[in-house]
DNA sequence: AGTAACCGGAGTACTTCTCTCCGAATCCGG
DNA sequence: CCGGATTCGGAGAGAAGTACTCCGGTTACT
């Protein structure tokens, strides 16, 4: 029944509390740059501080992401809703989806976990987090691209689903991007977007990932 | 001085020409399904015969990978050229691009190989193939988009190195794809190629790959 | 000053993959 | 149909990497 709130958890003593200061710092950084694949052991050394202390604040990787992703996750629901109150519909969209690729384009952890399982083998837990984010993205994004497709400048065939498609692919770009020192991404983020526009092209073939079907691909994990 | 052609190799006992075989084959079958990732034990398993044969006939992974997918290198080329021929030049560009996409998307180890080293850690070397084959696609594909480029119908901007990097995008799909059962890439292809397709967009944001730094793209490896 | 809380990192306990080795089985010429 | 050369098969050595623990020593707080 100690429910929701943290217990009553004294205050950390002073180099404890520091250490863990460092070990977030640490975390963002290198889950950035180096993607989650990156070693608890890592990332204590990059904060200065022994795998032990890392050990003992967090009890695994998973527990320091969940710690440092949980705002970026909820700044991206935030943004979505906010896209909703620009003016032009194809401006809002585009420009919902052009800082959400940004911010993945900057931060490899981060994309990784919104594209968990679909491509690296262990989809690594973050408790519930990702699938409430799925669930409440969804809604603003799909009122987002119904608002642009009424407005003429969306295919009607595109459809929500085909966003989170859109963040797999961009992935391989910001590999090429870090290869090459150059934002490249942008490039092909647009050959995209110019797809997605509405230019009486005939329409695309094979319906759109339902939502199940999204579920799926982005849990493709190993069975032997 | 034995110089090119085969040493006057005896021919193989009876057994050893079949398991050969065999590995051959069963390597086709594995590395299409699980990718080059798959284990010369594993094929050996699938050849249904040991490890130790497996390792006798090719001394490693790479060498059997280049003896089975040397054929679908020199396919392809050949397909690029045959593209030259045909009437309609913005078809013979998209002709070529589908179908060169669709054997990849049947076979993730040739996909892979020909996307080497940009995503996967150990970029596998089979030998000069590689290098080479980007080379011979190179011209006829220059061309290919040179031609659509005059009759008007592909965006004045557009690069060779786009196509690598499609190809490159086209990998996250091929996973969805097989996660669903159906064959979702072609919907994302078409996606792109509605973006490469000549509709008054504004120009593409960041300069095209040059090949020096598609190459630099495609062999970025691991440094400690 | 005393003690509870905390630190550090060597070390354990996996897992995974490549490739070797050698007794046993198989082929094939005479 | 026999004997020696060739090939087979798969246990296991060796290398590489990761997740996590343990405990002597240090630090913060009262």
């Amino acid at each position: 029944m100690t429910s929701t709130a943290d217990a009553p958890t004294r205050p950390l003593r002073r180099d404890a509390a520091r250490n863990r200061r460092a070990l977030l710092d640490a975390g963002r950084e290198v889950f950035a740059a180096r993607g989650l694949e990156a070693t608890l052991d890592e990332i204590a050394h990059h904060a200065g501080v022994g795998v032990g202390t890392a050990y003992r604040h967090f009890a695994n990787k998973q527990e320091l992401a969940a710690a440092i992703f949980k705002d970026d996750f909820e700044q991206l629901v935030e943004s979505a809703r906010a896209a909703l109150e620009v003016e032009d519909p194809w401006q809002a969209l585009t420009g919902f989806i052009e800082s959400t690729v940004a911010k993945q384009a900057d931060d490899r952890g981060l994309h990784e976990l919104m594209t968990a399982g679909a491509m690296n083998e262990q989809p690594m837990q973050v408790d519930g987090k990702l699938e409430t984010i799925r669930e409440a993205l969804f809604e603003p994004v799909a009122a987002l691209m119904e608002r642009a497709k009424k407005s003429g400048c969306l295919r009607q065939d595109a459809s929500p689903t085909d966003l989170a498609a859109i963040l797999l692919m961009m992935g391989s770009t910001f590999t090429v991007s870090e290869a090459v020192s150059r934002p490249v991404w942008k490039r092909y983020l647009r050959l995209l977007l110019d797809g997605l526009r509405c230019t009486g092209c005939a329409t695309l073939p094979e319906d759109a990932l339902d939502v199940d079907e999204l579920d799926l691909a982005l849990a493709v994990v190993k069975k032997h």
